[in-house]
DNA sequence: ATAGGGTTAG
């Protein structure tokens, strides 16, 4: 290309100028190239020499200016050609073209439905008709616009254009993008020539409409008809698997694909990284990084454009976050110049650190993103991973910013995603009102908003109205299912409605044909458990059709040690540990239950098992916002600036209150502690440091809010239940397995915790 | 001129 350019100025200098037969050859050797530059150049001698009144020349300015991607200039010959009355066809298809290209579709159709209008029914079977068709067709397929396909497959058949490959191929893609499979097969019966892109596009079809094994079904066809599978064939079924989360059969294609002959491309590696990822599958995901590396795939060539795109690092970003290698995911993300990041650059890394590592980071590269990048606006993904941030970290105040932030954003379609994300975000920092209100602002809603908002009320233990809500649920008209009912059990649960919940889990599968998992089983052995009826969980265990799993154990754990139950603790130890699951909270437990009924040597034999087998107790720590962010406190803290004075009111207040009653239950001692030395520290626990810190640094009659990582322990329950009486807050503290609501000398749990 | 790809919620 640079060559055909070099002859021309070649030959210029030598006294020939380029006429109307040159200069189409020239601007595509600019297109080619992508060089606006030169473009604009040969543009200028077009007109010096008087060829733009040339329909030839006109076109190809008109298609280079579309491949180097000024559509402006793209339209504004188009208008110069359709002003000189010069148009041809080949004119409005170019254009069409560069308005699917410019992400236009509907201009491009628009334009499409003028053209057939000014032609008066002079179609052929030639080439110009043909490639009006097979460039608008993608066009519908973006849209969606069912209807117009149709009637343009109905005007292929009537001007005998159907027998064309690729306007068969276009058709079949555009019913597959519209969801009318069965219309995609009807055509792709007809077709009596196909090639490997009309398989292609009825595997893809399938497969993206959820009709995977279909699409299965027709990819062992191919391989039986010896169809030749091309890379995009394999890509396909490697994506559909993954899409599925079954990232070990995705790479079980890819094994395939070697030995296929066919040359994996930078497009296979992005389908292989998210079945890695989906897995968590990290030796596979380095395999892939090092494939792509040595093959150079890293990026791909794309035939326009810069090439500047990210597509497989930004794999690699979030195949790394999900398998928690978080600095090989931050090497990546960092090498990534800031002005090259994309949206999903930033996405996939704050949703990394969101969901699978240390939230406060993904909060803090939100910010940066909003402030140090002007050219890149957060998406609904974007905002949805940072709401997951707040909701994990109940940053209420940075959660009420992101929702101003969406509030002044449009988001279209991608607004319920956001909102269903606020309402869970609000209910997880304690403000069941605001979850409430944007719940009822939302024009329209899925199962997951009702499920979301019923969460909320389950965690707060206001389980009525979580039974209320999926009563309503039902009257209009969702269906609930299995997750469903595991919200609904769990709000029956932390409220201690054990016969309703019993109720509700005998009519799921009776009733709604949903069967209960073991998660099921594992809510209905909490909720008979929290309520004492220790014989009926167990019981509920031996009947349970499949093989309980370690989380059915652990919730009779926890029932064991709220009724001091060391017989049947001992026993749900033993299956626990049989289960090999890693579960550092067991052994605590149990060490707990000891405590509790004051077997002191069993206490000291757990804790050297834990000591031997190296298993740590996780630190309980316990957090609550504050002016520069939030405060963090661990057991007999004292790193905070305002320390001394923290410890003075906890000691005023402590006094305070064993005076109206108050008695430290030493028992309770073990609970937050991981070093024996401090076990005496009963009164310096982080939840009332924490609480200590709030009534400090706030106004009388606000709510305090308190954050802890591990479940509240049972003397700081009570502590805070006497100092609600005595100060002039409510306390609302979430601690890892509910909500607590102080106030006044009670606390909204009711005991079921 | 047609087909394949990455990020989000209960």
């Amino acid at each position: 290309m640079n060559r055909a350019l070099f002859l021309c100025r070649h030959m210029q200098q030598l006294g020939t100028r380029p006429d109307h037969y040159t200069f189409p050859f020239l601007l595509k050797a600019c297109g080619e190239l992508s060089s606006f530059r030169r473009g604009v150049a040969i543009h200028a001698v077009v007109c010096r020499d008087g060829f733009d009144y040339n329909v030839f020349a006109c076109n190809a300015l008109l298609a280079m200016y579309a491949r180097c991607g000024a559509f402006e200039e793209a339209s504004r010959v188009f208008h110069e050609i359709m002003n000189k009355g010069i148009d041809d066809i080949i004119s409005w298809n170019s254009m069409v073209a560069a308005h699917v290209k410019s992400g236009s579709p509907q201009l491009a159709l628009d334009l499409f439905v003028k053209m057939t209008k000014s032609q008066n029914d002079n179609f052929g079977p030639n080439r110009s008709d043909i490639i009006s068709l097979v460039n608008v067709l993608p066009a519908c397929a973006s849209l969606r616009a069912a209807s117009e396909a149709r009637q343009i497959h109905c005007h292929s058949l009537k001007n005998n254009l159907f027998s064309d490959l690729f306007v068969g191929n276009a058709i079949i893609d555009v019913y597959a993008k519209c969801g009318m499979m069965d219309d995609a097969l009807k055509v792709f019966k007809t077709m009596n020539i196909k090639d490997v892109v009309t398989w292609n596009a009825m595997v893809t079809g399938y497969s993206q409409n959820g009709y995977f094994e279909n699409a299965l079904e027709l990819f062992k066809e191919m391989q039986k008809e010896c169809i030749a599978l091309n890379v995009v064939t394999w890509s396909a079924v490697i994506a559909g698997y993954a899409q599925r989360g079954l990232g070990h059969e995705a790479l079980g294609v890819f094994r395939q694909m070697q030995h296929s002959g066919s040359d994996p491309n930078a497009v296979t590696m992005i389908s292989l990284l998210s079945a890695c990822a989906a897995v968590g599958a990290l030796s596979y995901g380095k395999e892939t990084h090092a494939h792509a590396l040595r093959k150079c795939l890293m990026r791909w060539d794309d035939d326009d454009g810069e090439g500047k795109d990210h597509m497989v690092q930004n794999s690699l970003i979030d195949m790394y976050s999900k398998c928690k290698t978080f600095n090989a995911a931050r090497f990546i993300f960092d090498s990534i110049p800031l002005v090259e990041r994309n949206v999903v650059t930033w996405t996939v890394m704050i949703g990394g650190y969101a969901q699978h590592g240390d939230a406060n980071v993904a909060l803090k590269l939100f910010s940066e993103m909003i402030l140090k990048t002007s050219s890149v606006a957060p998406n609904p993904f974007t905002i949805s991973c940072a709401l997951i941030a707040c909701a994990r970290l109940s940053a209420l105040r940075f959660g009420r910013q992101i929702h101003e932030y969406v509030i002044r954003s449009w988001y279209g379609d991608g607004m319920l995603f956001v909102s269903n994300c606020l309402i869970d975000m609000y209910s997880k920092c304690g403000d069941l009102g605001a979850a409430q209100g944007v719940f009822d602002m939302m024009p329209q809603k899925n199962s997951v908003s009702w499920t979301s908002l019923m969460t909320g009320y389950g965690m707060h233990g206001r389980g009525s109205e979580a039974l209320r809500i999926f009563e309503e649920m039902q009257n209009v008209g969702l269906v609930p299912d299995g997750i469903t009912f595991l919200v609904v059990l769990y709000a029956c649960s932390h409220s201690g409605m054990v016969n309703e919940g019993l109720r509700y889990f005998h009519s799921m599968s009776r009733d709604y044909g949903v069967d209960a998992g073991a998660e099921h089983y594992a809510c209905v052995v909490d909720l008979l458990g929290r309520a004492g009826r220790l014989d009926e969980a167990q019981n509920m265990i031996e009947g349970m059709p499949m093989k309980p799993t370690s989380v059915v154990w652990v919730a009779l754990l926890s029932a064991c040690r709220v009724h001091a139950n060391v017989e049947l603790a001992e026993y749900a130890t033993e299956q626990l540990l049989a289960s090999e699951s890693e579960n550092d909270g067991s052994y605590t437990l149990l060490s707990n239950i000891y405590a509790i009924a004051g077997r002191w040597r069993d206490v000291a034999r757990i804790r050297l098992l834990m000591k031997k087998s190296g298993i740590k107790k996780r630190p309980g720590y316990s957090w609550i916002e504050d002016k520069n962010g939030h405060a963090v406190f661990f057991v007999g803290d004292r790193s905070h600036p305002q320390s001394r004075q923290i410890y003075t009111l906890l000691a005023n207040l402590i006094g305070r209150i064993k005076a109206i009653g108050y008695v430290p239950q030493t028992n309770f001692a073990l609970h937050d502690v991981d070093d024996e030395e401090k076990s005496s520290l009963l009164s310096e626990h982080s939840e009332k440091l924490a609480l200590a810190y709030g009534i400090l640094t706030s106004f009388p009659g606000s709510t305090i809010r308190i954050t802890k990582n591990l479940r509240i322990c049972g003397d700081c329950h009570n502590a805070i239940t006497f100092i609600s009486m005595i100060v002039d807050h409510d306390i609302i503290l979430r601690d890892s397995s509910r909500f607590h609501h102080f106030s006044k000398g009670s606390c909204s749990c009711g005991g079921y915790w």
